[in-house]
RNA sequence: GGGCCUGUAGCUCAGUUGGUUAGAGCACUGUGUUGAUAACGCAGGGGUCACAGGUUCGAGUCCCGUCAGGCCCA
């Protein structure tokens, strides 16, 4: 027989290395299998809601990083309130509809203008579905478990019309109107272009200085007073209807000697208009700044029916001109917004192909838009007001298909107007809870700020404006109709109101007395797709029977609050009054290790479902957890296998506390808490502040702090303390004896508490080492239950005798360390230990009533009064002597003993392993020992 | 240009209401084991807390500015 016959070794087929790659796909296929997602639900039917809403991505490409982080911290969450006593849902969705859907059908080469809507928006449909399938089979295999055969899909009939439902309510409140803004237009396919449809190309353009006659001074300029403004398209100033000033930059009033005039140009850029104007000399009679000249009035240059208002707005800068912006509110967005604060109209010039209209006035009227620079010059020249003609080369628009220029040209757009409700929503944002707190502040100054929304598009995929149109033109916004439309998009789809016409989608027998002869027609733009995602919370929430409106969390990337948190929060506030969530997660964005943005000319991107195929998605999700995901996050190969050796550290200890319980039955062979060991009870507490700690940082979704605190744990609590003094218990005591079911019993504890722990992280691990735990009634570790904090007494105070204790371990281990570095020793094992103790230190040492030879891993301890301290070192307060061990090895423990032998049967093992041996392994007596 | 945010050891993070020699894990170096072994233990080196001012008896921590980086706008 061996020695080695008669101790404990551990023993587990839990293999050392996850082979996650390969592993994980197998796994997450048999969690399908078993529908463990809703076992899962069904298990917690009554309890407590807890309902994270899933943000729409959106339906095309190749999931990324981004993606992948904010699933996997969704599931991280979802899982862990399941697993603490709530009934909690996931319903994963996506954001179907958009301009980028349509790139992609142009891009493999259909025609958007070679067939009818209807079947354009056929195979963005299909196109779209398809994406959603692919993202779906990728989503997956991160382990994010959800509601996968379910989704919502925002081109589904009942969320299109819930969505119209929400458009409803909001115009049947009034918060929905009509008006124009300036859009990015081509003229030359005759439609609003997005800002992806654009590409800029270098031009030579012709700019003109023009003055304007001052018309009501205010008293502080006279009328032979002239402002010079300055423009590179001459033929917005048919629709110039005001001059814009910086407020705070100084505007100078010059005389110059060769002119009888007086002109206003920025003081700053004096010296250079003076020379471009050709004032060789002249006199400043004057300085104001721009906001002392805000609401004096300029004669339009020929249109004597235009007063032109000077305004001040910020965007006005001194990098060329003069300071002065001559101002057309239809044809730019900064024109637009300073016009729209001042009450002025958004009038346009241009019709839809670049002619000049009748409103251009007859010398322009039919013209081309940029034939017209001459004409200009000439009628300025005629009225006296032309300064000066510059050719500049710039940077322009153009529009990325036909590549001609285009310009900004308003067109008659719906809006959502947030200002009749903006105090009720940033009411509302102070009711949530943001993590980070700052989000709160974000939230609110972008909802404070914004303009009313403008909810139309010009395109064709998206859902519909269920709008009509009498024969004289009124707009129908009626409650009555739109929820008629809202039941035959419930029932079709909203690709039924490209199909039919407006009488046929109509309720029938319906009459307006604008429309005398029964006729209508039916608006053609279609919602902005924030509209849709931003309904979602009636799409989703309120359609599906296992989710609650509000939702309990919105998590997203920070990107979100112009986006989705800000549209539904809009969108809610508006129909009910109340924000959709109470609480907003916001994450930041994944950086290389540089802390610079990913992309792929840098080569700096790291694909999730490579690090899922390379080093297993376990990775990844730990990845996340080790990181501040409030703000940005840095990831490389690096990184990820530091991560990775994080990884193997937890999955080795699983392993070791799997190997020494496998012949450990929990309900047979537990020991009370009240008869552990010293050393277990201690570590039994510890556990329990573990379960404390990181079960409220998961309630705080500090998902950092969860792992700070468990990897801590693993590494310092339990592999370098509590499992290196174990082999001495676990190995060599009596299989069945007390005070290794002790310890087995807080080894299980252990191993159950963490997996449960680590398992909204690392699912696949979890669930592995659940296979190995036959006492386990649960058929997935995901079906067990959070482990419970309890209530241990005097826990504070044996917590801290052993803080203290350990100091004298940090000193013990030093003084072995010096007896290594002397050759006095090798192991621990080989040293015998005497401390010389104050009386205070011996308190502490008999007050833990533990093995303290034990747990310092030496063969021998002798503890002396300090007084009697003879050849002793002070290690940090602790005086120790370092000794060689008395007596002879065990081959058995590899201690040294003294009374080896002391049973005759067995002369190489000490007196306790004799016994073990006569009670365990009798049969040693007949065959006795290699 | 504006709103919000980030910048502590090679890496990822802690640093409570400003208060003794700034901490942890990983990595690194040395070393011990070879009964957690493509593992484990012990010890050690490593930081002018982005930079420059200021408030204070005292600042990683508060204030101002600069630089670098990020998200969203213009």
């Amino acid at each position: 027989m061996k020695y080695k016959d008669t101790l404990n070794l551990g023993k587990t087929k839990f293999p050392m290395r996850g082979s996650l790659p390969k592993t994980e796909p197998e796994r997450q296929a048999k969690w399908y299998a078993n529908d463990l997602y809703h076992e899962r639900l069904t298990q917690n039917e009554t309890k407590p809601h807890f309902n994270l809403h899933d943000g729409p991505p959106y339906a095309n490409g190749n999931i990324h990083l981004g993606h992948a982080l904010n699933k996997i911290s969704k599931d991280i969450i979802v899982r862990y309130k399941n697993m603490t006593g709530f009934y909690a849902p996931y319903v994963p969705g996506w954001d179907t509809h958009g301009l980028p859907i349509e790139q992609q059908l142009t891009k493999a080469g259909h025609d958007r203008k070679s067939m009818p809507k209807y079947a354009w928006r056929n195979l963005a449909r299909d196109f779209a579905l398809e994406q959603v399938k692919k993202q779906r089979q990728d989503f997956k295999r991160l382990g994010v478990l959800a509601d996968w055969d379910k989704p919502y899909i925002t081109l589904q009939p009942e969320f299109e019309a819930a969505q119209i439902r929400v458009f409803g309510d909001m115009a049947d409140k009034g918060y929905i109107f009509k008006g124009a803004k300036p859009v990015y237009w081509s003229w030359s396919s005759e439609s609003a272009l997005a800002e992806a449809e654009i590409e800029y190309h270098d031009i030579e353009s012709t700019s003109l200085f023009y003055a304007n006659r001052v018309k009501d001074g205010k008293g502080i300029l006279d009328n032979n007073t002239y402002l010079i403004v300055w423009t590179t398209t001459p033929f917005t100033i048919t629709a110039s209807r005001g001059i814009t000033l910086g407020p705070d930059f100084e505007y100078a009033v010059v005389q110059p000697a060769n002119d009888d005039r007086k002109f206003v140009v920025a003081a700053g850029l004096l010296a250079e208009s003076a020379e471009r104007f050709g004032w060789n000399d002249y006199e400043v009679v004057a300085t104001h700044l721009g906001k002392e000249l805000d609401r004096i009035t300029a004669q339009h240059p020929w249109d004597q029916n235009v007063e032109e208002l000077v305004m001040n707005a910020d965007h006005v800068t001194l990098d060329s001109g003069t300071g002065l912006v001559h101002t057309a509110p239809g044809f730019g967005e900064d024109d637009y917004n300073v016009g729209k604060a001042y009450g002025l109209p958004a009038d346009v010039t241009v019709d839809a192909k670049g002619f000049m209209t009748s409103e251009a006035g007859p010398d322009l009227e039919g013209k081309f838009y940029d034939d017209v620079v001459d004409i200009v010059i000439d009628k300025l020249k005629r009225a006296n007001l032309w300064m000066a003609t510059e050719k500049i080369t710039h940077s322009y628009p153009f529009d990325w298909r036909t590549k001609k220029p285009i310009i900004w040209r308003a067109v008659p757009q719906w809006f959502a107007s947030v200002d009749q409700f903006r105090q009720d929503i940033l009411d509302q944002i102070d009711q949530v809870n943001f993590y980070p707190e700052w989000g709160k502040k974000r939230l609110y100054n972008m909802i404070r700020d914004r303009g009313d929304w403008v909810i139309s598009r010009q395109r064709v995929w998206g859902v519909p404006l269920p709008i009509f149109y009498a024969e004289d033109g009124t707009a129908i916004l009626d409650r009555d109709i739109i929820e008629h439309i809202a039941q035959l998009f419930e029932k079709h789809g909203s690709n039924y109101w490209f199909e039919h016409s407006a009488q046929e989608l109509l309720p029938e027998g319906y009459t307006n007395e604008h429309s005398p002869n029964g006729e209508f027609t039916k608006e053609e733009d279609i919602m902005d797709v924030w509209f849709d995602s931003g309904s979602s919370w009636n799409g989703v929430l309120n359609t599906r029977s296992e989710l609650d409106y509000p939702a309990d969390v919105y998590l997203e990337g920070s990107d979100q609050y112009r986006g989705w948190f800000n549209s539904s929060l809009i969108t809610s506030v508006a129909v009910n009054g109340v924000a959709p969530y109470k609480n907003v997660i916001s994450q930041g964005f994944t950086m290389d290790q540089n802390g610079n943005k990913m992309s792929k000319s840098l080569g700096n991107t790291i694909s999730p479902l490579e690090v899922a195929d390379k080093m297993g998605i376990e990775i990844l999700r730990l990845w996340t957890v080790t990181v501040d995901t409030s703000a940005d996050m840095p990831v490389s190969n690096d990184i990820l296998k530091q991560v990775s050796e994080s990884y193997r550290k937890i999955r080795n200890t699983l392993r070791f506390l799997l190997a020494n319980t496998t012949d450990f039955n929990p309900e047979t062979d537990s020991v009370a808490y009240d008869d552990l060991a010293a050393h277990d009870q201690y570590f039994y507490t510890l556990l329990n502040e573990l379960v404390k700690d990181v079960r409220q940082a998961y309630d705080t979704y500090q998902f950092k702090a969860v792992f700070n605190r468990l990897i801590n744990f693993i590494n310092v609590d339990l592999s370098a303390f509590y499992l290196d003094i174990a082999k001495d218990v676990v190995y060599v005591e009596a299989p069945t004896g007390h005070v290794r079911r002790s310890m087995q019993t807080v080894f299980y504890k252990t191993l159950l508490d963490l997996v449960k722990l680590l398992l909204p992280i690392l699912p696949h691990t979890a669930e592995e080492v659940w296979e190995y735990l036959p006492h386990e009634n649960e058929a997935f570790a995901y079906l067990a239950d959070m482990p419970e904090v309890e209530n241990l007494t005097g826990a504070e105070e044996l917590l801290a005798r052993w803080h203290q204790f350990m100091k004298l371990r940090d000193s013990v281990n030093k003084a072995l360390e010096q007896a290594r570095v002397n050759e006095l020793i090798g192991k621990n094992s080989e040293a015998a230990l005497t401390l010389f103790v104050t009386d205070e230190q011996e308190a502490l040492l008999n007050s833990l009533n533990a093995d303290v030879r034990l747990i310092l891993m030496t063969s021998q301890l002798h503890v002396y009064p300090a007084n009697q301290a003879e050849n002793a070192t002070d290690y940090d307060g602790f005086l120790i002597n370092v000794a060689h061990a008395k007596g002879a090895v065990s081959p058995r423990d590899r201690m040294y003993h003294e009374d080896l032998g002391a049973d005759p049967a067995f002369p190489e093992l000490s007196k306790h392993e004799a016994e073990i041996i006569r009670e365990f392994y009798p049969e040693a007596l007949e065959e006795g020992f290699e």
